[in-house]
DNA sequence: TATTGTTATACTCTATAACTATA
DNA sequence: TATAGTTATAGAGTATAACAATA
């Protein structure tokens, strides 16, 4: 502290989006040298989550609608994941436009040796705050994104 | 819809950070446009409206804080903003090593301008999710935010 | 003609390190 | 020596448009 410190910003960490992406920072803060470890970016993990989520193999469309990127994006993602193993990538038989994806066998076990430190974090996350509140939390934001999609519907 | 569709991606929306991604970014679709009929990126909108904030000039490293963007960004936004005449920069006389930020006239004009717009989203929220319950999430939002960062305290 | 996915391009932010000028 | 801020550089995502292959 010197005599040059002036009152801080305060009153605009009151928007909505500030205070989303405060507590997103907050949350990927301890998760993002994780991923670096693992030469993952967010936008990545995001990828390999989705894909080892889905019930069944999956074309690049289903990626971009689970994942909110856009198509360039993923393409590239997908590119460096075909280099690296972590995907195996066929075209749909039925449809030749279509590439359906697949994690691969380094795939399943990048995601393997991964997730359990993100649930870890997440329940450090769970302690701290709340099991229950957390759980009321992200009704409430799914429930949130609801309703501003819902707006969208309105004004066209 | 057609026989090539697949099940859904899903379960991984159930990860907190995604959470507040997608409630993140459904807020921001509608005013992403807003700002880009501005000329404004995101990030600038942030610093445009912490300088509106701020109760005093205030120096870079103030700015940093409040809008957790990175020295080498800051300093190319506000050299932007100063091309465009929507601050004004002097040098700390106390300090000669701090530069002295505030808006300009035009800067506060700007964030007039686009800040009722802001504001009219945000209106529309409200009323689609209720005043009380966005009010409720957001003091929430702080709250998860503050417990992570005490978490960072325990395992530093 | 419409759709799937890729390529091309320009811009911006992230992240780190090196550097300057003050203190 | 330490701090405030800038410059340099590399890498990655955002955003649009144009494109090839397939339907």
């Amino acid at each position: 502290m010197t005599d040059h410190d002036r009152a801080p910003i305060r009153a605009f960490e009151s928007s909505l989006p500030m205070a989303l992406l405060t507590a997103r920072e907050a949350a990927m803060g301890h998760f993002r040298p994780l991923l670096a470890e693992h030469d993952l970016t967010e936008q990545q993990w995001r990828v390999l989550r989705a894909l080892d989520a889905a019930p069944n193999a999956v074309d690049v469309k289903a990626l971009i609608e689970a994942t909110t990127l856009l198509a360039p994006s993923l393409t590239r993602i997908l590119a460096n994941f075909e280099e690296r193993d972590l995907i195996d990538r066929t075209v749909d038989p039925a449809d030749q436009r279509r590439s359906i994806i697949r994690l691969s066998k380094l795939g399943h076990a990048l995601v393997a040796k991964v997730a359990p430190n993100s649930e870890a974090i997440y329940a450090m996350i769970e302690t701290q705050f709340g099991a229950a509140r957390l759980d009321a939390l992200m009704t409430e934001l799914r429930d949130l994104a609801a309703a501003i999609h819902q707006t969208d519907e309105a004004t066209p």
